[in-house]
DNA sequence: TTAGGGTTAG
């Protein structure tokens, strides 16, 4: 090789920016050997792999190559495939062709990567049948992506199929069949696939233990994890992530704890794996803890990162750092981000503003699907904007040709039921084209028990009582009617009903965050140290109640503790009772009180709160299943709307 | 001179 030919390639290795590279390439040209494939082809790779914003330089160099090879439309394809609009990775396939090309197993890998990133599955079919014409697809690197394409898309046969191709799988050809079996949800073909396997490595075991978690077998993927003969950051991050998945948040967070322990590296997937736990725990503290490791690992300007912080103070009750990380994070914000927004603005009850910025979001370019449009349909709900509601229900359809689904509905009976135009939601139902779930008519009920319909409520609790007889919330949502209509003894009947039909009642929790520890109570739970105190505080705390503000108890929700009541247990308290009281032994003055529910607060507890709020002098934020309640003063940002 | 398999957010 001439020797300024071997400068030009020192060069590119070393040159950064797209100037450098037009620089060496005035140079190339002025010298005469841009003919040269090899040197033209270093160009093109830098420009299209390695330098950012620089494609359309590429794909111009490859236009007005005279004579461009295999390995130079490779590298463009690769590049096209990182780049915005993978898509266009498949072209080059059609280019190559016309310029009597024959593509090499690259070409057809770097395509079918494409094809699986984006489920193209017809693509993916077209590649392999072009394979098939190259005597490619027994290739170990094709098959081996042949394989995951198909997994990819969902189609488990075919993958089995494309893998049966090869003559001799490797351990990578292997590893793909697995997870092609773990990304189609078959955990039984998982477990097959893996001890069929003449050889295992670290990945196959991660891959094993990754589905695992996702079927829910939690205890299958502790004892796999214990006994796995060797433990890499990917083993670890897949049980905290897995534990946090399924609703094993203490877990979670204590194996995190101990990956920082032993020293190894804590990245991206850690961190929003356990962001994801204390979003779901409301653990605010921790989660700022957290945001802190983020910054310190490096990882702020990730966008799976952001989102996860994003979402994380929107569902510890602290929007105005939600909106922050919105605001701060790079400009790459995806549908996710945006959902999240909307999202942690609509629990907050800030419909218009959820709003606005799906509008922006429409500006900005990033389509909406089927999930964004939950948000938003709840964002209006929540707020009472009935007409903008009905509009952006029709505009999914009608627009964005996203065909609802039951959740989609479901936010409509809901938009209807909150505003008590109950009857317009009942004729919803009706003419739904779907068939409605117990989701669909305990929505109804709901409302119902709001607006205090009996008639209706009854027919809803009748649907209910055929689809899911065992839901003790049906009941009480039913019994809280008749209360409110001084129906005692449809209440008394109701009750009897119950306890005939064995209904079991959801135990209801809520978590309290102290001093950077979380602390559940339960209703009627075990009687520990913690609920002891608490107890004792909460007996106080009424009694003061009781003197200060004349709160007398409500008895309208009598069936809400029937456990308790059977247990003729004088000392019976919600959850959210003994948390809050626990929250005021041990939070120093002046600090909001945030408690986590997993039930809808009752009326009577909501009222509760109201009255320490003002005689405590302290902020409370209690999230229940439906929304966030701050109370202050006395009064609640929900304003009696639940 | 390009490479194929594993964990992450609504």
């Amino acid at each position: 090789m001439h020797c300024k030919e071997r400068l030009c390639i020192s060069l590119l290795q070393k040159c950064r920016n797209l100037k450098q590279i037009e620089q060496i390439q005035a140079f190339v040209w002025k010298n005469g050997f841009k003919a040269d494939p090899v040197v033209a082809g270093k160009l093109i790779l830098k420009c299209a792999v390695l330098i950012p914003d620089s494609l359309h330089h590429a794909r111009h160099l490859l236009l007005h190559a005279s004579n461009p090879d295999v390995f130079m439309y490779n590298t463009l394809s690769r590049g096209l495939s990182e780049s915005e609009t993978p898509e266009d990775s498949l072209i080059t396939l059609i280019e190559m062709r016309r310029r009597s090309l024959t593509p090499d197993s690259y070409s057809f890998a770097f395509a079918l990567k494409v094809a699986a990133d984006l489920m193209y599955l017809k693509a993916g079919i077209q590649l392999h049948c072009q394979a098939l014409v190259y005597g490619l697809n027994t290739h170990l690197f094709v098959g081996t992506t042949l394989t995951g394409m198909y997994g990819e898309c969902g189609y488990l046969e075919y993958a089995r199929r494309a893998f049966e191709e090869m003559s001799e799988p490797n351990i990578v050809a292997w590893n793909a069949m697995l997870t092609a079996c773990f990304r189609c949800d078959d955990i039984k073909k998982v477990e097959f696939v893996f001890d069929e396997m003449p050889f295992r490595n670290l990945t196959s075991w991660n891959v094993m233990l990754a589905g695992y978690v996702k079927a829910g077998e939690v205890e299958l993927a502790r004892k796999l994890f214990m006994e796995l003969p060797m433990k890499d950051g990917v083993s670890w991050n897949t049980m905290i992530v897995g534990l946090a998945q399924n609703g094993h948040l203490d877990e979670a967070f204590g194996l995190f704890r101990e990956l920082r322990r032993t020293g190894m590296k804590v990245n991206e997937v850690s961190l929003t794996g356990v962001l994801s736990a204390c979003a779901q725990a409301g653990a605010l503290e921790f989660g700022k803890i957290l945001h802190g490791l983020v910054e310190k690992a490096g990882v702020g300007w990730i966008v799976s990162i952001n989102n996860a912080l994003l979402d994380t103070y929107a569902r510890c009750g602290n929007v105005d750092m939600a909106r922050l990380v919105f605001q701060r994070m790079p400009d790459k914000k995806n549908i996710v981000t945006w959902t999240s927004l909307i999202a942690g603005l609509a629990v907050h009850g800030y419909g218009e503003e959820a709003i606005q910025y799906f509008h922006e979001m429409e500006e900005y370019g990033v389509m909406p699907d089927g999930v964004l449009f939950i948000s938003v349909l709840y964002a209006c709900s929540h707020a009472g904007l009935i007409k903008e509601g009905c509009k952006y229900f029709n505009k999914m359809n009608k627009v964005y040709g996203i065909e609802p689904t039951i959740e989609h509905y479901g936010c409509m009976v809901d938009l209807y039921g909150r505003a008590g135009l109950l009857q317009k939601a009942y004729k919803f139902i009706n003419e739904m084209p779907i068939l409605p779930n117990v989701v669909i008519w305990r929505t109804l009920l709901g409302a119902c028990s709001f607006h205090g319909n009996v008639k209706l409520a009854e027919q809803m609790k009748q649907k209910l009582s055929e689809l899911d007889p065992q839901d003790s919330g049906d009941y009480i949502l039913l019994s809280n009617v008749y209360a409110a209509a001084a129906k005692w003894e449809d209440v008394g009947a109701l009750r009897k009903l119950m306890s005939s039909h064995c209904v079991k009642k959801t135990p209801g929790w809520s978590v309290i965050e102290v001093h950077r520890t979380t602390f559940t109570f339960v209703a009627g739970g075990e009687l520990d140290e913690i609920t002891g105190q608490a107890h004792e505080k909460i007996r106080e705390v009424i009694s003061r109640l009781r003197i200060e503000s004349g709160y007398v108890p409500e008895t309208k929700t009598v069936l809400h503790d029937i456990e308790e009541e059977e247990k003729e247990n004088a000392v019976s308290w919600h959850s959210e009772k003994l948390a809050v009281a626990y929250g005021l032994l041990r939070t120093c003055k002046g600090k909001t009180i945030r408690i986590v529910k997993n039930l809808r607060i009752c009326s009577d507890c909501h009222n509760v709160m109201k009255l320490i709020s003002r005689v405590y002098e302290v902020d409370i934020v209690v999230r229940d299943r439906s929304r966030f309640h701050y109370f202050k003063d006395g009064t609640c940002t929900c304003k009696g709307y639940w």
